[in-house]
DNA sequence: TTGAAAGCGCTAACAA
DNA sequence: TTGTTAGCGCTTTCAA
């Protein structure tokens, strides 16, 4: 027969029947407070009881339940990135970075995967506020009004990464990609390019991508170059070379180069004209951007524009981390640049 | 002068200033459990009443508190998952099938990276059972005993993937992968291969590549082959060809053949052939893991193994729903095997 | 179909 | 350095 029965009549315990912080004050004879403490700043607590309170938490096996401490303190101690799709290496690295920074201070990672699509991207962002998340990591810069809103009301600390809002929402991890737009077409007019085709990316969501073949166009125009004809590719994380080097001579037979807005584009095509015999870097010059790890191994090595993404992700969480210990972010847009990488996928061409 | 001062003089409220659910309720006139209910399951109030609520939800923005829920009925809708890492394409894609198919069935995925050690594995585990996670997906079956015994206490359901486990902790979605190396084994046999180096793995922690190359050496030893030499390598989930090559030609400078434990590490090795002039497929066979997607588009193609990685994250993701909800899962441990997939890379060789 | 009351397990505030 | 008390905001239980 247990002590259930000398508890008042009314009182239905749901418990979980796990080990509690009141277990581990009751063995130890100090107050659940003293235990609580322990656990969140040791400092505090005398040594002497500390110790006798580590043995009641190994002699019980007792976790704490975190859920009923983020209530109580108001804090989750879970930060949310938000990003296209994992599944594509370039996404993945800002989250190893963010995911490695935060662990090390006792947070974690919520992830979101918005398929490049903002309706779910606002769905996530409504289901992670209603989590509490501490903080939130978003991909780009086409929020959703109604989700900036509701990030805005919730009042956490935001970091955009991957471009540089001009009205952030609160800060921001990027570079110009309409800058790496204009290197693109400025490299390939010095080498004696003068037909580029520019394989973009269809979903409109996709700013980053958009932005990059914007600068890339006002810069041909600058330089009195003709208006680059634009195909337009569903994803851009894969490797589809030879439907895209079909549509390509379809576009412009006689075309010399070729600007993709990833790199996995740009390497499908390679290896399409590889794999056809059309002679590489001789027949058509090829620009991609990312810098995946392969860029530099293929041959003829890839021309692209190298960004430190891990980098991006642990940066990312530690202007967040500042923000949670109250901190001020001197810097509150941050721009960490960009490298362009040039190999030999673009040599010089001769003038016709 | 707000209404503060009727409050009793100890309530001493730390509330957050945010919309709750009994403002909604007072303004919607029904009690906080009608506006609750309505959130779980609206079937359960009255259409005239639901719609007062959803208009008193709307005009307050209310965002319901799902910590303060998850507190309350011991369910937190988060699902852990644990990855070497993120940032290797092989193990992101079960994690983007896994939250998938979790959103769609309003529970959050959390991401634990481990570094292939298994001391943090333990330490994830330990944090996302504090966290009250309603499930957990493994990577692999190497968990520490401590980390399983908290998982076995916490009694929460469980899905090891990549590997059919002896020993299963609760259930499990895999292949066999020893049964990959003992059919690469017997493909190069067949092919006329006589000197094949194995290109391992050097985390010991994965189990999965070891058993690949177990399976090789079975294989060929019941075959009557000569043991193959293995070299090992830090990382398999990057393409660093050049070092690997020459390492290759110091273990045995008349090989005829690789098989190396993952894709990348093939590539990388088939990409510094290529950039050295060396002639492929004549002068080396070369087999990888994994089918990534560059694989079928290198010239020459790479023959390897195909896995279902987002169906395996997919699958795993089903099972915990479908205990979730109560029900018998029928078959615990699945293999969902694989495609071993011959390409150019491992052509017939003369015999000599 | 709706409501009242009592927790869920912890931490913040205050006091000693 | 430690303890007492009163919540955190929701859902469960039970009753109507």
């Amino acid at each position: 027969m247990t002590s259930d029965e000398t508890l008042p009549a009314k009182r239905r315990s749901r418990g979980t029947g796990r080990v509690l912080i009141e277990d581990v004050a009751r063995i130890a004879n100090v107050s659940t407070q003293t235990v609580s403490r322990f656990f969140r700043a040791p400092s505090l607590v005398a040594e002497a009881t500390g110790n006798v309170i580590r043995e009641a938490v190994v002699a019980t096996g007792y976790v704490p339940n975190l859920i009923a401490g983020s209530l109580a303190s108001n804090r989750s101690q879970v930060v949310a990135i938000l990003v296209p799709t994992i599944a594509n290496p370039v996404h993945a690295a800002p989250v190893e970075g963010l995911a490695t920074v935060l662990r090390s201070h006792g947070y974690q990672v919520l992830l979101g995967s918005t398929g490049y699509d903002a309706e779910t991207e606002q769905d996530l962002i409504a289901t992670f506020l209603g989590r509490r998340v501490d903080g939130l990591i978003i991909t780009g810069i086409s929020v959703l009004p109604a989700a900036r809103r509701m990030i805005e009301a919730a009042g956490i600390p935001v970091v955009q990464i991957w471009e540089l809002p001009d009205d952030p929402i609160d800060m921001a991890v990027g570079f110009s990609n309409f800058e790496t737009g204009v290197q693109i077409a400025e490299h390939l007019a010095e080498r004696g390019y003068r037909r580029t085709v520019v394989i973009a990316h269809a979903a409109v969501v996709d700013t980053r991508s958009a932005a990059r073949v914007a600068g890339f166009k006002a810069a041909s125009a600058r330089l009195g170059l003709r208006e680059a004809p634009v195909i337009k590719v569903d994803r851009t994380t894969s490797v589809q070379g030879f439907d895209i080097l079909d549509r390509l001579f379809d576009v412009d037979s006689r075309l010399d180069s070729i600007f993709a807005v990833s790199d996995q584009v740009a390497i499908g095509v390679l290896l399409a004209c590889q794999s056809r015999g059309i002679r590489l870097p001789e027949t058509l010059g090829i620009v991609g951007f990312g810098d995946i790890e392969i860029a530099a191994q293929l041959t003829p090595t890839l021309t692209t524009v190298r960004i430190n993404r891990y980098r991006l992700g642990e940066l990312a969480g530690e202007m967040l981390l500042r923000r949670f210990q109250g901190l001020e972010v001197s810097e509150p847009v941050v721009d960490i640049g960009f490298d362009f990488v040039v190999r030999d996928s673009t040599p010089n061409r001769q003038m016709r």
